[in-house]
DNA sequence: ATTCAGATTGCAACCGGTTGCAAAAATTGT
DNA sequence: ACAATTTTTGCAACCGGTTGCAATCTGAAT
């Protein structure tokens, strides 16, 4: 069907290794025997098959572009974002969606057929099963959008946590809170350290609010909903920024279960990189900027991972 | 580094043959050996190179999916399906952003490399040259959200033109215009008797409706232009619906020309299936209607292609 | 027990490239 | 002009599979 390399070598008059060289850079070829080559594969139209030599190079420059998210118009601008940059690099995206995947393992199987040299998970949320069977693979994963280390040998590009602090904080002033709290999860965490140093270097900016600081045991929906009730006993502030989604439903339970109502009681602004561009001060261009940041970063980050999973074939 | 056909062989002490066959179906192998097999590939955590056995067998299940409209939220959706509608069947999409491709034989010649084994062009417009050198690859195309055959030997899956001249009299209609015109392409083009079908049917039914028909001599610019320019020397309509877009252009230059103004003096709508969505009282359920329906269409037509291609090898 | 068709198996060649190695050619220095 | 290098080149083996073919095995029929 489609043009060989033994066809070029024969019309070239030299041999294969000499055709496959001319594709190869790094490699040692006279100009002479060059010119004679791209001379053959312009009359045949040739291009080289990238599969058959991934067969001995082990790369493929294909990279598992996986996500489940197919209904947040702002994956759009995702998408189109790292597939250009992708392409720029010279790597194509296998586009995998997982929206009706029951069980994650198949798509899992069918980028280790392929043989995709990385992947790249645009989703706020990771299965560490997923990202464990990648790892046992050795194939790089980086999460992008994610919010913190879902699991071990995981890179995470995701939004800088500070600066969400801080857009919660000014989100808050905005809307006229006085009494104002931060709902961190774990102490020692170190996303909600810096959220909440973000979210405190705002307040303290500001003149005459009074702001309280409270932790939950973990990011999950039952220690939200426990530190809230807490809260609701002791004096609660007028609004709170929560450190995570799952927790701020948690947080919205207790409130109901008190017999009060969010906003018009208490104020609940979650963290959810997209639910954060309807914060009323935050417009699109105010999320675009981490979006490209967030995409080119993490091809960087899968580009490196890469390069160094080559540099240690047996690590 | 992965598990081998041959480590597979080995451990089940059967050849390489075999092993390969039990993951061939249609190809003979005892429920004997192909429990060995199965047993030993578990084991091993065996799953083959889809990549290797594209090299014999000439398939590689890869669908190169283009496109170039990153910025319709519309095509969110229409990623989604065609993700999801592809791997059901089998398929992996090779998706491909010609944003800022200046020159698209990269694409192609990427697309070349990777040896997809169709293409699915997922835009309202298609470059001829596009389609000119798969076609000469030998590669099936399937142009979805296309309007009309825009170049030989592609399919094309769009929108029901009969049915897009109903939504746009009834458009029309429901904003209250009574003297209402028709500016098809050229006479006998299918688009254009299809949508002019639709057209005067839905006019045809409505009492007290003058409506003039008129067309031009291409799809195109000028012919747009110079056709308007004509309808406006004589006794014009009070809104039109151009049977395209860039004729529509063409159009309202010409409207502009003449020192007039759209929508004020006269009305104008063009074709364009996105843009449909924004006519007043089509709702985003009847446009996600027919999205569905080519999303399917598109690769039930993609995957006919292939089963023909092989089907004639020499074709 | 013998024959024979059909199912199963392994051998070996091939798919389209890459690459280590040693021979051949070109370059350098003297 | 000759030896010592450095480059360029082709051979052949290999990457991970598939497949035509002939050999072997199976079970049914005689």
């Amino acid at each position: 069907m489609a043009v060989t390399l033994k066809e070029v070598a024969e019309r070239a008059g030299v041999s294969r290794s000499a055709v496959s060289r001319t594709y190869t850079d790094g490699a040692s070829v006279s100009p002479k025997t060059r010119k004679k080559v791209e001379k053959a594969a312009k009359e045949l139209g040739y291009s080289p098959n990238a599969l058959a030599s991934s067969l001995t190079t082990g790369r493929t420059k294909l990279i598992g572009l996986i996500s489940n998210n197919f209904h947040n118009p702002l994956f759009l601008e995702v998408f189109d974002l790292f597939t250009r940059r992708l392409q720029e690099k010279g790597l194509r995206p296998l586009l995998v969606n997982l929206t009706d995947e029951t069980d994650p393992k198949n798509s899992l199987r069918m980028l280790k057929q392929y043989s995709v040299d990385g992947v790249i998970v645009a989703s706020s949320t990771l299965l560490p099963e997923f990202a464990k069977a990648f790892h046992d693979a050795k194939i790089p994963v980086v999460h992008s959008f994610g919010r913190f280390a879902s699991a071990p040998d995981v890179h995470v590009v995701g939004v800088d946590n500070v600066e969400c602090g801080r857009m919660a904080a000014r989100t808050l002033l905005a809307r006229g809170y006085k009494h104002i709290g931060f709902l961190g999860g774990p102490k020692g965490a170190t996303s909600t350290i810096d959220r909440r140093a973000g979210f405190m270097e705002v307040i303290g900016q500001a003149k005459g609010i009074k702001v309280k600081v409270s932790n939950a045991a973990a990011y999950s929906f039952e220690a939200g909903r426990v530190a809230m009730l807490k809260e609701l006993k002791a004096s609660p502030a007028e609004a709170y920024f929560c450190g995570d989604d799952v927790m701020s439903i948690g947080a919205l339970s207790a409130i109901d279960s008190a017999g009060l109502a969010a906003p018009d009681d208490i104020g609940i602004i979650g963290l959810n990189d997209m639910e954060m561009a309807k914060w009323e001060n935050i417009n699109l261009t105010t999320i675009r900027q981490p979006i490209k940041q967030i995409v080119d970063s993490s091809v960087e980050l899968v580009m490196a991972a890469l390069e160094d999973n080559n540099r240690h074939p047996e690590a």
